[in-house]
DNA sequence: TGCATTACCGAACAGGTTGTTCGAGAGGAG
DNA sequence: CTCCTCTCGAACAACCTGTTCGGTAATGCA
């Protein structure tokens, strides 16, 4: 019994998940309405709202279910390890994420991503010396931002590339800015 | 006469584009409604649409009068030196730019914003000597990734720091992974 | 298996938003 | 001063939202 819940609240739940990413992925998030919805998911309306508050809170549910957007931080071995992995696992999950956080996703869902991406980096900077400060802020708003527009533009088919490459892009590009920072510190 | 417009349409358009720069600011651009809008503006419905297909159109006519988003391609001189007088411009119309790129913005005028640094990025880096390539694509949006971070996130005040200071940072993060790249070409 | 519990359906509802229409009236250009 | 253009505001159909309710089915457990 998974999730100790009644089958017909995981059904419904589930078919409800489904439905909003397959309505995001052909009309973009704004677009999708709680009609739309309830009709692909072959739910009725009361239903709905007796599982989620609107479209948004579906949209989350489904964002705590892309669980490698929190591995472990590395303190040491090769700086920013994380990024191969998360490549080859969004290619895994290409609908969803391409759903949470492409071109047609929301606001709200991409600003609670570059959150968990800022803490991640922030932590690894941290366990590897630097020092809480602006400037630190600064550069993990830098590094963040690389990476999420890699991945936004990558799961749109913007960009044709293999994890290898996009992750050998990423540390290219800041991590000899990086690196510079930590050994100053 | 400004425009070669009838006052009553320079007024009337004005009164609706500063109204929705307040509403964004206030509300975020999702809730804001034309019904809102008209209201704020003090304009008849059937004006309002007599000038706009609808509020997107608004923030699209508010886009362009960011003229600085289009500053001259600089092949020689330090990289990248559209940064700092571009922080500084923002500073001067800091309203203007959160509502329209800030996190209280819609998803597509900062797409849109995103496609004008991408085109400005990689002019710049094809005129000092990188090739045309997927590689080179994927720096670029690395490079115009950490920009519109930092841009965003200081207009939102989640950051507080000067444009030098900006300016710096952005330098420091991507600086050195993109020259290296371009002394490898 | 039987039964109490729980979830679902679907229709109906009030309240809000959108985009359009139209005639009357005010404002600007020349 | 006059003509032309713009604006007003009300009214409209169509749609979306979030809630309510009685009736019906599925489920879990003894």
């Amino acid at each position: 019994m998974p999730g100790n819940l009644d089958r017909r609240v995981r059904r419904t739940r589930q078919a409800i998940q489904r439905a909003l990413v397959e309505l995001i992925l052909e009309k973009g998030y704004e677009a999708v309405t709680v009609t739309d919805l309830i009709d692909r998911a072959d739910v009725g309306r009361s239903t709905f709202y007796a599982h989620f508050d609107g479209k948004q809170a579906v949209l989350f549910s489904n964002l705590s279910e892309i669980a490698f957007l929190h591995p472990p931080i590395s303190a040491d071995g090769p700086l920013f390890a994380f990024s191969l992995a998360m490549f080859e696992h969004v290619l895994e999950q290409r609908d969803l994420v391409r759903a949470l956080l492409g071109r047609r996703s929301g606001r709200v869902v991409m600003a609670h991503g570059e959150q968990l991406l800022q803490d991640l980096i922030r932590d690894e900077l941290l366990a590897r010396g630097a020092g809480r400060s602006t400037s630190l802020e600064l550069v993990v708003t830098c590094v963040v931002g690389a990476f999420m527009a890699l991945l936004s533009r990558w799961v749109d088919e913007e960009l044709t590339a293999t994890p290898a490459e996009l992750d050998a892009a990423f540390h290219a590009a800041v991590g000899p800015g990086v690196r510079a920072m930590l050994a100053q510190a």
